[in-house]
RNA sequence: GGACGGUUAGCUCAGUUGGUAGAGCGCUGCCCUUACAAGGCAGAUGUCACAAGUUCAAGUCUUGUACCGUCCACCA
């Protein structure tokens, strides 16, 4: 009995039940050797030193729904968790809490710092999986990982060493992004570009031994130290003749050749350009082409050097002051205008960012990038498909991958160099001696490798890789890859190349690009901004279930997701429902589990409809998880359960409960259709639906995790008992508006008189008298061709059937007379639209015939209730001026 | 400069092959009907951004315009 449910639902011992369970038991830990077609998902790896956001949890979210869809469905599913290193910004908060003690890293030294990074993982590293296990996610903790552990560093540096030795990675003096603050190289696309406004400076620079000049503009004066050359274009009338010529930089006075090339926008500022190889890519790209010098004047830490002249040891922000006066002091700057341009940011810590030359290691993803072009759509499907064009796009302008970071947290670069001869060595184990001379005064590689060099490997490094283990042979490639677009290209686009390199097939099967969860403005969601919406608050507010439930009725494709925190406390009142439902229905059941009947062949209208509804669910649901559409599948379970389950089938089956030759189909029907409603809805709100399941009467002690999706009822599926229902609820709903309109209260007890259409709906409605009677709260129901019907009535008419209600002179008469009308003017609207159609020849010609039929049916059926209508009323008005009733 | 997305009820958003627009919250009225007042019943509100086109028929397809947003590239 309903004694072991309480009134409301209570999430929070529920939850901290479930999750031991499950954790305890070890439910979601596969076997390899099990059947079972294999699904796996590798989790995105959060920070390891991170917190839950609400960006994690929708895409904890989906991921479980959809383990925990197709573990129901029998799959062998396998989701594995883990946390990454995240290097940089891992060492960006150790040092910040260094800071704290005033101390900095160098004053360590790299082991302790690195032992103190550990510990802080030690202390902070279950943050996040705590969290993830609060969102009720199935992963195998068993198979837990992360990017710095042995085995993961194992595959990192192997596939270092082998990618070196195929020529794909090298090392070499470029030109890279470098970060004075993290004090290491970025990659490109670790570099965000906002725009700002600057100054743009045009500056003289006098031609040698001549009276001419010619201007430059430039934002960034302080560089003038490093010019090598002034650039302008080869077609530019203004210049030409002075292409070859020397002019004198100035502040430092060196003499530096004029240079054309097609590369000078003409149009822009002066059309002379200054060009600083050491300190801008562009310029970089000028001074190899035309053999120009390189020369540094701005320093790792963002000061300038010697080679600076009179500026040395001054930063770059004062150096440009300097500058800027020194030239304007000597004639020589003739204008200063505002520019609103993009300036590169730290993707870390926002400074800004320093094109810098250093010797760098590098991947070649240009080598790599065809063949994971190629895999798509071919053996990757991208979803939502328009994510394509930008995948093809950056595959197609890649650039080499600056792998290497001068930091210390991370995987440091398996490459050492013989101090004796220089010879370099890459190999997966330090060597002992060199391998040319033999000496053994051999020093590794400070650099670490980029974060996203190991994140690159997670699908198959995971798994066990390089050893050849069960686990890759059963799960991958991945069935599919769940997360965000924002690293479309720091992630899936590197998983896509190493895993077709290493494993020699795709990583996953399907790829799933989710939105970005922005506030109810639509903004990103920062805690600068104050905008954040905390995961951890809202489970602990309104529970899991009701965020999940949330973020999945909000997981359409293709869209951002706009949060705000009243959608979770409205859907917590669905949870709330379901919960009330199975309250219901416990209350309704014996101890003991129903006697089976046979749902293709029950009796009651109501249960065959409701069991037809259900058929159709089940298809609906499961098509929509297939076809990642998240909403749909929320959606779905949320109107049925409320909209039909709890609205309709339970006020149904209350009169059954009372009749004993209907009490048990229904309590069986019952029964069966929430332990499905509750499958259904488990993938979703995995917590509630257990809860309710093992209070089920023969489900003690089980767990709804791993039993199988309902299966299908072809038998069940009937239309035209569906249509035969719906018709009851019409009578139903068209009493309750009566009432309503007219200011009967729904409590009283009415008399209602029904004029059926035919014989058939006339034998329908004496079968379900007695819903009719208890859920419209009537008094009485004479339903027959014959039957008198008082003019002092309310009527309407439901597919054809009249609906009268005698209202006995005690309501005020002429409300009616105006729903009536309003009714009627609806009718008519309808009937006028549907006639337009059917007079317009091109449409009875050009539509598909089972249209236009529908259109006449529907056309004489308005018209038809629109006629009876007219009746009506003026049976009434006779009623109004005093006719005999 | 290139690409993409958005514009639907007061607010936040759904709307799967084109066929008379839906949800949550909010709002109005009536109800404590023994699962649920975190509830029930009934109701109001939309020239589906604008313009043109295709079609018998357009929120849905095409083109253009406006505004908002995102990504990429460039920026001396």
């Amino acid at each position: 009995m309903s004694d072991e449910l309480p009134k409301g639902y209570d999430p929070h011992g529920v939850e901290e039940k479930w999750r031991t369970h499950w954790r305890d038991k070890k439910t979601f830990t596969p076997d390899p050797d099990a059947p079972g077609e294999p699904y796996s998902i590798v989790i995105p790896p959060p920070n390891v030193t991170g917190a839950l956001h609400i960006g994690h949890a929708l895409n904890l979210t989906l991921i479980d729904t959809l383990c925990r869809h197709y573990r129901q469905k029998g799959r062998n599913v396998l989701w594995v968790p883990g946390t990454d290193h995240a290097g940089i910004a891992t060492q960006n908060v150790v040092e910040r809490a260094l800071a704290k003690e005033g101390k900095r890293r160098q004053d360590l030294g790299r082991e302790k710092f690195i032992d103190r990074v550990w510990q802080w993982r030690e202390e902070y590293g279950s943050r996040i999986l705590n969290q993830i296990d609060a969102m009720g996610c199935s992963v195998d903790w068993e198979r837990l990982r992360f990017t710095m552990d042995e085995g993961l560093s194992r595959a990192v540096r192997k596939v270092f060493v082998q990618l070196y030795k195929e020529g794909l990675i090298y090392r070499g003096k470029y030109i890279i992004n470098w970060c004075s603050r993290c004090h290491t190289a970025l990659a490109d696309d670790e570099v965000e570009h906002e725009d700002e406004q600057g100054h743009l400076w045009q500056i003289k620079y006098h031609v040698k031994d001549s009276d001419e000049s010619l201007v430059v503009a430039t934002t960034r004066p302080e560089t003038i130290p490093g010019d090598t050359a002034v650039c302008v274009h080869p077609d530019d009338e203004r210049y030409q003749h002075l292409i070859g010529k020397t002019c004198i930089v100035p502040v430092c006075g060196r003499e530096v050749p004029i240079i054309a090339d097609r590369y000078v926008d003409r149009e822009f500022g002066t059309g002379a350009l200054k060009v600083t190889p050491c300190h801008d890519h562009n310029d970089w790209a000028l001074g190899k082409n035309h053999d120009l010098e390189f020369i540094q004047v701005i320093d790792e830490d963002g000061r300038m050097k010697p080679e600076s002249g009179k500026y040395d040891g001054l930063s770059k922000e004062e150096c440009r002051k300097a500058i800027v006066a020194d030239i304007e002091a000597m004639g020589d700057l003739v204008g200063v205008e505002k520019l609103a341009h993009s300036v590169g940011h730290c993707y870390r810590c926002h400074t800004v960012v320093e094109p810098h030359v250093s010797d760098q290691w590098f991947v070649a993803m240009t080598k790599l990038a065809p063949r994971a072009r190629e895999a798509m759509p071919k053996y990757t499907r991208l979803l939502p498909e328009a994510w394509l064009k930008t995948y093809y796009h950056w595959m197609d302008t890649i650039r080499d991958w600056c792998i290497s970071r001068q930091i210390w947290w991370g995987h440091r670069i398996p490459a050492w160099t013989c101090q004796a001869c220089g010879e370099l060595m890459v190999q997966e184990e330090a060597p002992k001696a060199c391998c040319k001379c033999g000496s053994t005064d051999l020093h590794q590689e400070e650099d670490v490798l980029d974060t996203w060099f190991s994140s690159a490997l997670w699908p198959f490094s995971t798994m066990g890789w390089p050893d050849r283990t069960k686990e890759l042979a059963k799960w991958y490639p991945t069935s599919v890859l769940v997360t965000g677009f924002d690293i479309l290209f720091f992630w899936v686009a590197r998983m896509m190349m190493m895993g077709q390199h290493f494993m020699d097939e795709v990583p996953f099967r399907d790829v799933y690009l989710h939105a970005l969860v922005r506030d109810a403005q639509g903004r990103k969601m920062s805690k600068s901004t104050g905008n954040v919406i905390d995961p951890v608050k809202m489970i602990e507010q309104y529970g899991c279930d009701s965020l999940r439930f949330t973020l999945t009725a909000f997981a359409a494709m293709g869209r951002d997701i706009r949060l705000s925190e009243d959608r979770i406390e409205g859907y917590r009142h669905f949870v709330n429902k379901l919960w009330n439902s199975a309250r219901f229905t416990l209350m309704n059941l014996d101890k003991e589990p129903p006697a089976p009947v046979a749902l293709e062949s029950v009796q009651g209208l109501a249960s065959q409809w409701i069991l037809h509804r259900l058929e159709v669910l089940k298809a609906e649901m499961d098509k929509a998880f297939d076809e990642y559409r998240f909403n749909d599948v929320a959606q779905g379970g949320y109107k049925f359960l409320w909209g039909e389950f709890c609205d309709w089938y339970l006020e149904l089956v209350k009169p059954d409960m009372q009749d004993p030759a209907r009490k048990p189909e229904s309590q069986y029907v019952l029964y069966t259709a929430l332990k499905e409603i509750l499958l259904l809805l488990h993938p979703v709100m995995p917590f509630v639906t257990a809860e309710i399941w093992q209070a089920l009467p023969g489900h003690a002690g089980e767990d709804i995790a791993v039993m199988p999706y309902p299966e299908s009822r072809p038998g069940c599926l009937r239309p035209d008992e569906a249509a035969k229902m719906e018709f009851i609820q019409g009578v139903i709903v068209s009493v309750r508006t009566i009432k309503a309109e007219l200011g009967i209260a729904p409590g009283r007890k009415v008399a209602l008189k029904l004029h059926p259409a035919d014989a058939a709906q006339q034998a329908l409605i004496e079968a379900n008298r007695t819903v009719i009677m208890t859920l419209a709260r009537l008094e009485d129901i004479e339903a027959g061709a014959g039957v008198h019907a008082p003019k002092a009535s309310a009527s309407d008419v439901v597919q054809g059937c009249q609906i009268i209600v005698p209202l006995k002179g005690n309501v005020d008469l002429a409300t009616e007379v105006a729903r009536l009308d309003k009714e009627m003017g609806k009718i008519q609207k309808g009937l006028e639209m549907v006639e337009k159609k059917l007079s317009n020849e091109n449409f009875v010609a050009r539509a598909k015939p089972e249209f236009v039929a529908s259109e006449r049916a529907r056309g004489a059926e308005l018209a038809d209730s629109l006629a009876k209508l007219e009746k009506l009323k003026a049976r009434f008005e006779e009623a109004l001026q005093g006719g005999e009733d």
